[in-house]
RNA sequence: GGUCUCGUAGUUCAAUGGAUAGAAUAGAAGUUUCCUAAACUUUAGAUGCAAGUUCGAUUCUUGCCGAGACCA
């Protein structure tokens, strides 16, 4: 039994003999540093039965279990707070055991299956920072999940029709003069994003033209006098601009021609003409080629990949099942919806009066789709959080209709990644591309680790490998650190700066004990005559760690496992600096600092590992 | 108009309702005859405002102010 079940359960009985409190749910916490002792009580809740003064109380619990609980060498009392030193003995045995069985993780997994769905991606764009922040909480999530003992799928589904995908398909018909990949030297993904963004500059200036003619001068008028321009008139925004928004999507799908092009080439797509989805599925492979080379240095990879182009039609039969039970009904219009009033939410669409799906049809579809193929118990969508909303109606409808798996749904929310400067706008060109940025990080690793010139006797490919390690690492490591439900700043100046906590500080305290272990001739535990300050903070440092990756699992958030590392790294360095390891006097204390060292080295990369980051035996 | 999320040192992030609110950076001052100084040590600096619940509130409730997202 581990130590803080024997201290729940003494505890319970001395609140029992003592204050005939029987039903008390309690809990300990690790002492604040300021104080001594290794775990708190805190007895304030208790006062009312013990009739004492909080100090009393404390002592008399702690005299109690000073006496019943062996590894408890004393206690001391701070107003309402009672805390319990563990004698050194106990810290080395705990040691001891670590040294000998390596990393554990409670089982709290049992085998239940989890499909996780990441990344989904659309293929008419390259992948940005947002989809950095995606696909490597998803990566991390599956290490976490399947080390705590899950069965876990890892899914994606790739957008890959409709409408934005018809537009690169457009422009490169029009303007691309057969340019390929291979033709260009252009990453497959980009290249298609190029023809996507030529499509919107294309839009834009037909757009600007007609709305500076007579007919668009002419809308304007008319708009002018609506009653939408009324709520644009209290909010003060000019008119004009008002009207180039407003108007936008009726002038793409009424007049304009390249607009009209597009739609039509959607209809095509969705008949099944020949010729549109040769162009399709060339430019599509040309985009998955790229995704390959920007996952593959991610560290990213799928065991189930859904495409859009064969689910979106599912989920009409559900709608249909819905009509049927009387969770949907249809408007006059024809069109079928679902009133979530009762929930607090509002009436949601599920079907459009032309009989065609919205959204969230495809994703009620998608995830019956799931139940069929797994079986799961969970399923679990990384998407950030501005679709919050939709997932809460998603969860909703599947409860209404009664389906087996709808509580197994969970949002995993992310927040949006911002830049200094503010939010990142395609439109604005401040995104901040995914295969620009790793290539960065990369060769500011290299520049830095050139500079400091410790690296003498590696090959070229070690280092190739290691400046890889060492940047792709401080990128994961500085979205993954941070809570991942929380909105995050993006600052590149800082992303790149290798100090303080960062990924390469973590990795050179892993090196330092590799290189430590690479001059020892042998590791093996011993018990040293003391144990010092330093030595037992970075033990209980690492005993922490193994509840760090349960409580990740459970908070679907592998910042906790960050920060722990993260702090096992700075204990670790400060214990460096106050003894020396391998010229410790005594045989017995270096065996144990050795050993210590060794333990501490294999959380770390334990650590790392579930984050998706490596460790260099160098640097 | 409605719903949701978020306001913590100059900045970026921490803190199951607990003690003197932690780190990192930027600022100031130090540490190399010694296992990798991408390190270590010292120093200064913060809970938007106002009520409420509680023995105790950064944390829970309400209102206001500010930022963002979504629905129609």
């Amino acid at each position: 039994m581990d130590i803080l079940s024997v201290l729940t359960e003494k505890t319970q009985a001395a609140l029992a003999s003592l204050y005939e409190i029987n039903d008390a749910v309690i809990s300990f916490e690790k002492t604040n540093d300021n104080f001594a002792g290794d775990y708190t009580f805190v007895v304030f809740p208790y006062l009312r039965h013990s009739r004492k003064k909080p100090e009393n109380t404390a002592s008399e619990i702690g005299e109690i279990i000073k006496e019943e609980v062996a590894q408890v060498s004393g206690y001391n009392v701070v107003k309402g707070f009672l805390n319990l030193e563990l004698s050194d003995d106990y810290w080395l045995a705990v040691t001891k055991d670590r040294v000998a069985e390596g990393v554990t993780v409670d089982n709290i997994g049992n085998n239940q299956k989890i499909v996780i769905e990441y990344s989904s991606p659309n293929t008419n764009k390259p992948l940005h920072l947002g989809h950095i922040r995606n696909n490597i909480l998803g990566v991390s999530m599956c290490n976490i999940f399947k080390e705590n003992g899950y069965d876990v799928v890892r899914n994606n589904l790739i957008n890959n029709r409709g409408i934005h995908i018809c537009k690169s398909m457009l422009a490169w018909q029009h303007w691309g003069n057969g340019e390929t990949p291979e033709s260009s030297g252009i990453k497959g993904d980009h290249l298609v994003g190029k023809y996507y963004v030529k499509f919107e500059k294309k839009f834009q200036v037909e757009y600007s033209e007609w709305l500076a003619g007579e007919n668009g001068q002419a809308q304007l008028e008319l708009f002018k006098t609506s009653k939408t321009a009324e709520k644009y008139i209290k909010e003060n925004t000019e008119l004009d601009k008002a009207f180039k928004s407003e108007y936008k999507n009726t002038y793409f799908n009424t007049i304009s021609s390249i607009g009209i092009q597009v739609k039509t080439m959607l209809q095509h797509w969705e008949d099944g003409d020949a010729e549109v989805l040769a162009l399709w599925n060339k430019m599509n492979g040309w985009v998955y080629d790229g995704f390959d080379v920007t996952y593959k240095r991610l560290g990213v990879s799928f065991d189930k990949i859904y495409y859009e182009s064969d689910t979106y039609l599912l989920g009409k039969a559900m709608v249909q099942e819905g009509l049927e039970s009387g969770t949907f009904f249809t408007k006059e219009d024809g069109s079928v919806w679902i009133d979530l009033t009762d929930e607090g939410l509002d009436e949601k669409i599920v079907q459009r009066a032309d009989g065609t799906s919205v959204y969230i049809t495809q994703d009620i579809g998608t995830a019956d789709l799931k139940y069929k193929d797994f079986k799961m118990d969970r399923f679990i969508y990384v998407v950030g959080n501005e679709q919050d909303y939709h997932f809460k109606v998603l969860q909703l409808i599947l409860k209404k209709l009664n389906k087996p798996y709808a509580d197994g749904l969970y949002h995993l929310s992310y927040g949006m990644v911002d830049l200094p400067e503010g939010k990142m706008k395609s439109r604005e060109g401040t995104v901040v591309d995914a295969d620009e940025l790793m290539e960065e990080v990369v060769s500011t690793a290299k520049k830095q680790t050139e500079e400091l010139g410790k690296t003498e006797g590696m090959s070229a490919s070690e280092l190739t490998d290691l400046y890889e390690t060492l940047g792709m690492g401080a990128l994961k490591y500085y979205l993954l650190k941070v809570d991942a439900k929380k909105r995050m700043m993006y600052d590149p100046k800082e992303s790149i700066d290798f100090q303080g906590n960062t990924a390469p500080f973590i990795q050179y305290t892993y090196t330092r004990i590799a290189s430590l272990l690479r001059a020892a001739d042998e590791v093996k535990y011993e018990t040293p005559n003391e144990l010092h300050e330093s030595e037992k903070d970075l033990i209980v440092q690492m005993n922490s760690y193994s509840e760090a990756v349960n409580a990740a699992a459970n908070n679907y958030n592998p910042s906790e496992i960050a920060n722990v590392i993260y702090d096992l790294a700075k204990s670790f360095n400060k214990f460096y600096h106050e003894h020396t390891i391998l010229g410790a006097k005594e045989a017995n204390a270096r065996s144990f600092r050795l050993s210590l060292s060794k333990a501490v080295g294999e959380t770390i990369k334990h650590g790392f590992g579930l984050l998706g980051i490596d460790v260099p035996e160098r640097m």
